[in-house]
Order: C-alpha cells, then structure tokens, then sequence
DNA sequence: TGCCAGGCCGGGT
DNA sequence: ACCCGGCATGGC
C-alpha cells in the first residue's frame, strides 16, 4: 500500500496532467524569479523579467553591474521593488564573489553546504533557497510554500502550525528522493492551491482531493 | 472595490 | 521565544 502523498501525487497528476512547469527558461532566470515572486503573485514577476529580458541582463555578470537603482526600476511591476532589488543585489554578490559569477562552479557545490550558504544571504529564506535548488540546479529538495501549507493542512496532514522544515520533512520522507518527483509535486500542489484549495471560496466540492476530505470537510484555520 | 498573491526581515515585548 | 508591522504592484 503506497503511502498517501504518493496517492496525492497520483491523483493530482491523473487530474491536471503533468505541468512540465519550469519557472524560467535558464537557471539564472529561475534564480532571479525565485526571489522576485516572494510574497507576490507570478504574473507581475513576469513582467519584471520581461524588462531585464529586454534589457539584456537575464546573466548574472551583467545583473551584477547594475546599480541598484536602475534595478529598482526594471523590477519595479514584482512590487516590494526596493526590497527585492537589495536582495538580489546581495545574491548577486554572492554569486560573483563566491563563484565567480558561475552558476555552474555555484551548483557544484551540492548539498547541503549550498543550502546553508544561501540561507546565509541576506533576504534568502528557506523557500527561496529551496526553489533555487530545486528549480535551477535540479536537487532533490522539496519547495514548501503556502498552497503546499494550506492544501497539507486542510486535509488535516499537517499541524496548522507546522513550521517550513516540519512540512518539508514530512513530504521528503514519505516521498522518494527524486528532483523530477519534487518538481512536478511542486507545481501540482501550486495549480490546486490557485484553482480549488484557494485561501476563500475553495472549490472542494470539484477538487480531484475531495475524497481524501477529513470527516466534515476541511480543516478550519483557528480563528 | 477590496482582497490577495509561490516571503523575509527587524523591532518590540 | 513569540508576535507583528513593513514592504508595493497589478489582477480579479
């Protein structure tokens, strides 16, 4: 009898199909969507890589030359722009200081010495470093964000309280260790997260996980 | 038209 | 240790 995040993961690859979802089209691009989507919806994002697409500077050598406030504005439609543009200001920096501007020589560096050293930089969280290592150098890290809670917790798999790395344990542990796996997981938690485990009028009635439903419905988040 | 979106940090108790 | 406000744009 599999275990039951492989039923989820069945279930939800049988009802949305493989999402083949790949945040970027280079690793560098990955990088730098992983820390401009924090607390922000995608679709703005994409419009901040569209201006360093047009501007040329999607490598990290010629991101890492531009001053900050010309950064600013090229990110400005991800929102929280001052902020983000500092904290890409400071993986850049890591990235040319540490590794020569090579992703490359970066990623080489594997787990988990690069999982730490990420987490060091200033504005780089546990999720941020994780879509990093799992979205653009392809380790077998599970990305936990806030559909992956809300979706967990409902389902009254997980604490409501549960902290990033109780979740991320629970998942790397009833799962094999396998980039492909966490990746497509990733993304299909994401597509249930946005069109039927949503924050308010969630669609569990439709939802390919209704029978996995505790007993009288979801979990409600304490008041 | 308010509410929400793929977090993280820093300051106050 | 815990809690909470700040950060900002754009879509539904």
């Amino acid at each position: 009898m599999p275990g039951i995040m492989l039923q989820v993961y069945q279930r939800l690859l049988t009802a949305f199909g493989p999402q083949h979802w790949w945040p970027g089209e280079t690793p560098f691009e990955v990088m730098v969507g992983a820390v401009l989507t924090q607390n922000t919806n995608w679709q703005n994002v994409e419009r901040a890589i569209a201006n360093l697409r047009a501007a040329d500077l999607l490598e990290p050598h010629a991101l890492y030359l531009v001053p900050v406030d010309e950064l600013e504005e090229l990110i400005r439609p991800a929102g929280y722009f001052r902020v983000k543009a500092r904290r890409l200001r400071a993986l850049l920096e890591f990235v040319e200081g540490r590794y020569g501007g090579s992703l490359e020589w970066m990623f080489r560096r594997g787990l988990p010495e690069l999982r730490d050293e990420l987490l060091a930089i200033h504005g780089i969280g546990p999720e941020t470093a994780d879509s990093i290592l799992l979205y653009a150098a392809g380790l077998p890290v599970f990305v936990v964000d806030a559909y992956t809670h809300r979706v967990l917790f409902r389902h009254g798999w997980i604490d409501e309280e549960a902290d990033y790395h109780q979740i991320q344990d629970y998942l790397q542990s009833s799962l094999p260790q396998e980039a492909p796996l966490y990746n497509e997981f990733h993304a299909l938690f994401v597509h249930l997260g946005k069109h039927y485990c949503r924050k308010s009028r969630p669609k569990c009635p439709e939802c390919p996980l209704r029978e996995m439903l505790p007993e009288g419905g979801p979990q409600e988040a304490a008041s």
